[in-house]
DNA sequence: CAAAAATAGTACGAACGCGTACAATATAGT
DNA sequence: ACTATATTGTACGCGTTCGTACTATTTTTG
C-alpha cells in the first residue's frame, strides 16, 4: 500500500500552518510555544506544568525552557503549590495577562480566513480522519 | 467557525507520527533529518542542497548541519559541481549506501502496518482534505 | 511505619529549525 | 564588457524539541 503521498501530505501541511501562524505571532514578540502556554494560561487561575504540558503537547523538558523564558520576559510567574510541594503553579502576570487579551483574538482573526476557506464539512472530515491515522498509529505503536 | 478542534488534531497526529517513526529510526543510530536526506539521496546520482532541500522540506540553514553530522559519519560527502562552483553534489557513501538499502525498506515496513489500519480509501480522503487545508493556507498567506 | 515506586520539575547535551547576514559565483540588463 | 541582481551554500544566534539523568517530594505497599 503507497502511503507515501498521504504522509508527505501530512508533513507538507503541518509545515504550512506552523509557518503561517507562526508569522503572524512572531510580529508580537513571542514564539509559537510562548504563544501557546500563554493562550492556555490565560483565564485560569493558575496551572501546573504537567497541565500546561499535557494542553500545549510540550513535554516537560521543553516547557521548562519556555517557562524560564517567559519568565525572563515578565509575563508569567512560578509560585509553589501549597499542596504538592513537587510542583509549581504557574500564573500569567498582568503584562502576561494583556498579551493574552490582545494577541490571542488577534490571532484567532488571523487563522480563521484560512480555515474558513476550507468549510465547516471539509473541516470536520479532515479532523475525522487524522483522529483515525492517530489512533492508528498509537495502536500500533503499542502492540 | 470553531477550527480548533481540527487545528489541535493536526498537531497531535502530526506529532503522533513523527514519535512513531522516530521512535524506530533512532534505533538505527539516525534522527528522522538524517533518515530522510539518506532515502532522498538513495537511487541518484547526486544532489544539490537546493534540491535536497526542496524534497525533504529543510530550510537550506538546517540541511548544512544535518549534512555536516552525517558526512561525519562519512554516510555522505560533499564534491564540488564543475558546471556550477557555487553548488556542491551531494553523494551516498558506500556505508550511506548500505544504509539506504538497508534501513529504507526496513522503515517502510515498520510504518505500514499502522496506515494500513486506516485503509486506502481513508488515506486517500485524508491526503485530499490536508490538501485543500494546505492550499487555504498557502493562498490566504499570499493575499 | 519504613521501603519501594510513582510523580513534578529541573539540568544538560545533541540535533533541529528558522531568520538573518555573508561570500562566492552565475546570470541579466544595459 | 560591466554592473546590478539572483542564486548557492555556509555561519551564527536564538529558541525549540527530545531523551536521559537527577533531586525532591508524594503515594503506595508490604
Amino acid at each position: 500500500m503507497d502511503f507515501l503521498p498521504a504522509l508527505r501530505e501530512l508533513v507538507r501541511t503541518y509545515q504550512a500552518f506552523d509557518a503561517f501562524s507562526g508569522q503572524h505571532i512572531r510580529k508580537l514578540g513571542l514564539t509559537m510555544s510562548q504563544f501557546d502556554v500563554i493562550a492556555t494560561l490565560g483565564n485560569t487561575a493558575g496551572m501546573s506544568c504537567r497541565d500546561i504540558g499535557e494542553k500545549t503537547l510540550m513535554v516537560k523538558g521543553t516547557l521548562t525552557g519556555v517557562l524560564d523564558r517567559l519568565e525572563k520576559k515578565q509575563l508569567i510567574t512560578r509560585v509553589e503549590n501549597p499542596h504538592d510541594k513537587r510542583s509549581v503553579l504557574v500564573h500569567l502576570t498582568p503584562a502576561g495577562q494583556r498579551i493574552f487579551e490582545d494577541a490571542f483574538p488577534a490571532h484567532l482573526a488571523y487563522l480563521e480566513p484560512a480555515f474558513r476557506r476550507l468549510g465547516k464539512e471539509r473541516l470536520d472530515t479532515l479532523q475525522q480522519e487524522l483522529a483515525a491515522l492517530r489512533q492508528a498509529l498509537e495502536q500500533t505503536g503499542k502492540s
